[in-house]
DNA sequence: TTAACCATTATCAGTATATCATAATTCAAA
DNA sequence: TTTGAATTATGATATACTGATAATGGTTAA
């Protein structure tokens, strides 16, 4: 392993299933020499991104609180499109969550959120949590608006597997319909009992392509409630698109 | 420049001056050849750290916040601090700023705030911003839980420009003071008009280091108030460093 | 105190890799 | 198209990374 992989490649084993390791481990894991390692964690943790735990262990070191702050503040998407949040959650007529999400890599990843105070769900829709890239309305409106060709690769990823495209086409159709409409609505995709609605944002000039998303209890949030709802998130996605084109 | 360094030097670039850079930008700030940063931007934008911005300019990636997001669940100050501090602040008679801090490289940095509803006033101390370490409660209550020779390693860098070493002395008798009653309030240290309240939070074993404040408007949150909040902030802080202990 | 043990750092020759000037390519706009 | 700028590729050189091993440091138990 080579360049910024190296390193790369030690942080990435840091996660909820294993939070600390010791240099052992982690020489064995990655199938390096521990005196490389050993180097390798000690750039990291003269950075920040690393630092000593007990037992001759390593955790994340809080650099990484710092450069998301960074990103907070420098990201266009984040810039424009925080402040809106708060009240298209205050319109929303039952406990919802609010999530801010782009493409991410292979992925669809929310990068900031907003919740009702009285939340009795839980959603995996957390800020940072990378997300399946072909179900639930917030990443189904990103692909809807990504150009046929990006579309086209990513899709040939997924769905690399399967002998026959058939699902491939009808996903593309589906895509085909969420396009036209201009938001998504799906039950229990991603998080059982929930229900996702999600309006597209993006910006070609920016290289962003992101969406609006409103995650709610199925129970709560009714059907009949969307011919109210569809037109705020629709709309305030499209004002944070505009706002991103300027 | 060389290892790690070559990369975190490009991304400290980005901050709220500048959250944009071109290529030759970076190159000449850095003193380094375009095609080297072209190189190494390449290989940060591959991982998420950096992306393509308009007019071939760069910006930080969405990368920091999947990371930022990782700490949160591992980190262990995170894990037991964080959910105390909802309560904690329902318990404040004035809308304040909870903060959870630690030291972080020469500076203090907050890692997690929690804010009343009706917050009026605003302050610099938020997540992921590093702080001046001789200024404010939430640093102070940090240093005077230090060990003699950290301590001293730290003041002497910060002092090292004052010829005398009489300021010096002075600031380690208000620390021993602060170490004394086991917290410390400030005001007007460090954003005017607000005050702060803070109580150590320390682990040797876990090599954590940190504080728990409540920053608030100095004309809401009254010296009379005080005899009321500070029993609780010290024992909450004291709760985390031994729920941090086992 | 010493000894033993583990974690971490230092050493150093060998080698792979980053560098950087330059050339080639891509891309967008005119 | 052509132009110009941005980005990538090239290739010789210098250098920084590697990894086996030795040295150091810190902790625990005898």
């Amino acid at each position: 392993m080579t360049g910024l992989n190296r390193f790369i490649d030690i942080i990435r084993l840091f996660d909820e299933t294993q939070g600390q390791w010791t240099i052992p481990e982690m020489a064995e894991r990655l199938g390096a020499p521990t005196s490389t390692i050993y180097r390798n964690a000690r750039e990291l943790s003269k950075a920040g991104f690393l630092e000593s735990a007990p037992s001759s262990r390593y955790r994340l070191g809080p650099a990484f609180v710092e450069f998301n702050r960074r990103f907070q503040l420098t990201d266009p998407l984040m810039r424009t499109g925080s402040k809106f949040l708060t009240s298209l959650i205050s319109h929303v007529p039952a406990p919802s969550v609010v999530a801010l999400s782009r493409l991410y890599d292979n992925q669809v990843m929310c990068t900031i959120t907003q919740q009702s105070p009285n939340i009795k769900f839980s959603t995996s829709y957390q800020k940072g949590h990378p997300m399946p890239l072909l179900k639930g309305a917030t990443s189904k409106v990103i692909l809807a608006s990504l150009k046929p060709k990006r579309l086209n690769e990513l899709l040939d990823q997924q769905f690399e597997d399967c002998k026959t495209d058939a699902t491939k086409k009808q996903f593309l159709i589906e895509l085909k319909e969420i396009n036209r409409r201009g938001y998504c609505v799906t039950r229990g995709e991603v998080d059982q009992g929930l229900i996702g609605l999600a309006a597209p944002i993006v910006s070609e000039k920016h290289n962003i392509f992101a969406s609006l998303s409103i995650i709610s209890d199925a129970n709560l949030l009714l059907h009949e409630d969307e011919p109210q709802i569809l037109p705020l998130l629709v709309s305030t996605a499209k004002i944070i698109s505009n706002n991103l084109a300027e």
